[in-house]
DNA sequence: TAATCCCTTACAGATATCTGTAAGGGATTG
DNA sequence: CAATCCCTTACAGATATCTGTAAGGGATTA
């Protein structure tokens, strides 16, 4: 079994309870727990450089924001940043999220090892993952059904970053201009209109509002 | 202290964490937990035919729905059931919601003891909560405020019909036929641009789609 | 090399949005 | 009763949105 595990989760009780469940579930020689993903990063960096690297991590996706400044966010960031430190290292995520392409997305870009839905199964659900990923094998929660291929057409950095814009209230002329301003390229108000038109067909949307609501809903952005 | 204790908590994880917190802290003869709603009231329901009734309930607000059918679905639910069947049990509710307004009616309509936001210090902070509320005090989240209200204005049920409709896709003035043929009054489109004007004030949106971003993302709609 | 495809851009016209002004009516208040 | 407030409605003008058409350019392919 792993030997050495960290956990990032910042809700007290749902930290507390992973702790203890893993401690009786399992034999972890080591088993730390941290409420913040910088604490959880510079937890993972200090380790490896000491030769003594962790083997699993298991995260949150959601951090809440407090007085305290952080640089790392949500779990995105944390497992990002991870990726480049320690490419090899396990991680399962254990976290709300339900989205199907976001979660896939984790194990198509991130490589993640498993997933894990909190409910009312959470922590047996845990427990397994983690049996599993130790033997090189993948877990998910069996009430996700990942295999949507749907109408899942991929948002690409331009969308993106139209429809950040766009969500924050700036007209398309002003969306044109700030990116002149900032050099990303196209920027054209034509260009962007046309992008546009095409995520409304993409995503049966019916005009702007109607596409960030649905996008928003579905946690596509 | 409290000699016995009933928690409604849905996440397996936060549910064995909460629990396993107050058997250390606190010495609590009877502390029963329970994942669903309908079977926490049940339990409530026959201590007090008993005549060995719960003197507190913790419970969350938010219960995922599965596989299991359910008659009571939500903390405020099971809340609501429990005043008329035992006014006087003693209630702290445990939940990531932060909506002051929210909050508030929970306090003044269903009289609850105390609230206690999921968080970093959710386990130290219910401790505190379950003391505050042993000595007949009330107890709240220090992180909340809810003696301001800040830019929380209540949508009411115009507001909702109309922004339903934007978020859907359809033009103002679609809405405003869309009413008349449902008889939903006022509906002229003038009336339907004020309305939303006024949300772009208290919402401090620029425009429609930044508007119902907004309120998709804060989860008001 | 020529044909083709797709992206970028410009432009234009029909709608839709947003913000004023203003009139009328019901409810409240002095 | 009159003054006042607020809601509803109409209307108008300046912008913004959405959808076409069309021209030019780079990349791919026959």
């Amino acid at each position: 079994m792993f030997k050495k595990i960290l956990l990032a989760e910042d809700f007290q009780g749902e930290n507390y309870g992973i702790v203890e469940t893993l401690k009786e579930k399992l034999a972890i020689e080591e088993l730390q727990n941290e409420l913040y993903c910088d604490k959880a990063f510079t937890r993972l960096k200090v380790a490896l450089k000491n030769n003594d690297a962790y083997e699993l991590l298991i995260t949150d996706l959601f951090f809440e924001q407090d007085h305290v400044d952080r640089n790392l966010t949500s779990g995105f960031e944390l497992i990002k940043a991870v990726r480049t430190l320690q490419p090899s290292l396990k991680i399962i995520v254990h976290s709300m999220e339900n989205n199907p392409i976001q979660i896939n997305t984790l194990f198509k870009e991130q490589k993640i090892n498993g997933y894990v839905c909190k409910g009312r199964n959470g922590m047996v659900e845990l427990v397994n993952a983690i049996n599993e990923v130790y033997h090189n094998r993948t877990y998910v929660s069996p009430q996700l059904n990942l295999n949507v291929p749907h109408n899942v057409v991929e948002l690409d950095d331009f969308d993106r970053a139209i429809l950040k814009e766009l969500a924050n209230g700036l007209t398309k002329k002003e969306v044109s201009e700030k990116f002149k301003k900032e050099k990303i390229t196209p920027n054209s108000e034509s260009t962007i209109d046309k992008r546009i038109s095409r995520l409304y067909d993409e995503y049966e949307a019916k005009n702007t509002t109607n596409l960030l609501f649905k996008l928003a809903k579905e946690g596509r952005i």
